[in-house]
This record gives C-alpha cells, structure tokens and sequence, in this order.
DNA sequence: ACGGAGATCTTCT
DNA sequence: GAAGATCTCCGTT
C-alpha cells in the first residue's frame, strides 16, 4: 500500500521518524528494487542552516518547494545521487534525506549495480542505495505517491520507539552554527546491520 | 583499523 | 577559488 500524499504534510522531522521500517521501491525495466529504510534525516526548512534551502531558491533545490511526496535527487560532491521526499506543507522547503536502506526485493540487481560487493555494502549510505536501486536526476522531482514514476515508498514494518535511536545529522560543514550541526534529527534502527554508522 | 586524497557538479565568496 | 547532506582506493599502523 503506497504511501499517500497526506503522511508527507507533516513536519520533516515526523516524516523522517516514521518513514524508518517503510519500503523503498524502484521498478527498473519491469522489475521491482526494493528496501526497507533504517536511517532517515530531517532538513526543516528556511531556518535550517544546514540544509540546502537556507540560502534561498536555487536551480538544484528547487525541488524542496516544490508538492510534498516529490523526489528531490542532487548531486553531492559532483558525484553521488542523493534521494530527498519532500514534505511539509506545499510551497515550504522541507525535505528527508533516504540515508540507507536494507534490501528486500531485486537482490541479484543491486548485487550487479554494487560490483558484487558483499551485500551490507550494497546500501548502507545515501550515495551507495541510489546507486544500488538506479536512480539518478532523470527521477528528479517525480511523484512519489503514484507506482507511474517507478519509484515510490510503501507502508512497511511499524518499528517502536525502543527500537530507533536519534543524534546529529551526518557530514555537515563547519560553517554552521552549533544549534544545527547538534540538533537530533537523524533517525536510525538501532540494531539494523545497513545502517551507514551507528553513531557519530 | 585509520587517514588522506581524488573524483568533479552546484553554489557561494 | 573553495566547500559540500559521499564513496572508494591506497597508504600506513
């Protein structure tokens, strides 16, 4: 059951909390890539110096304005895809960062996408799930409530509070202030083996 | 196990 | 010209 416009009218960091035991899918070519989200992270809004919207509307983030449930997929680095939904109310830049996922379905795909690395290595990272499920600009701002953009998240497991542990976001510049570099807005299941460090 | 460097796009100074 | 929501490879412990 796909996850339906309204669950993503909330705030990020709601939507990052109970994402986390969703289901990830891309269908590829016919075939159904799939995984379950173990880590999550939240960029608020205008206020949030370390996310992309901060600064103002820009060509690349664009799609943090734009209808929640879109994709918003950036290059990091000038080399990694990184996979956002959007959420909160329409026209307010909020967005989730999908930080990894556990594979479900499509494993002999991701393998091939991965190298044939050993499989927790298939998607234990932001930039390495995009990677593993074939996901690129050209999924850029797609509705991800609906099965016609090939990718969309699914109702999954319902994971407790006990179970899921919360800290800083991962990898933030120094330019910013101690308020945001601090603030808990990562959530990760505690003991899940594809979650991309277990603590900072 | 850990640390540094390179890859190379978008944005900002 | 530099930094960034990262990953990989190669060097040294």
């Amino acid at each position: 059951m796909i996850i339906q416009a309204d669950f993503y009218h909330q705030n990020a960091a709601s939507v990052a909390r109970n994402l986390l035991g969703a289901t990830l899918v891309r269908q590829l070519n016919g075939q159904r890539i799939s995984g379950m989200i173990v880590e999550t992270e939240a960029y608020t809004g205008l206020e949030d110096e370390a996310s992309h919207a901060y600064r103002g509307r820009t060509l690349r983030n664009k799609p943090m304005w734009d209808t929640a449930g879109h994709s918003y997929l950036y290059l990091n680095y000038g080399v990694h895809w990184l996979l956002n939904v959007t959420c909160e109310a329409d026209n307010h830049p909020a967005a989730v960062l999908l930080r990894a996922i556990e594979p479900l379905d499509g494993l002999s795909i991701m393998a091939h996408h991965r190298s044939d690395r050993p499989a927790l290595e298939w998607t234990n990272g932001p930039g390495k799930l995009t990677i593993a499920l074939a996901l690129d600009g050209s999924l850029n701002m797609v509705d991800m409530t609906t099965t016609a953009s090939n990718l969309w998240i699914e109702r999954g497991q319902s994971i407790p509070d006990e179970d899921i542990s919360v800290g800083p976001r991962v990898g933030l510049g120094k330019r910013i202030s101690e308020q945001w570099l601090d603030a808990p807005l990562r959530w990760w299941i505690t003991t899940n083996q594809y979650v991309s460090r277990s603590e900072r």
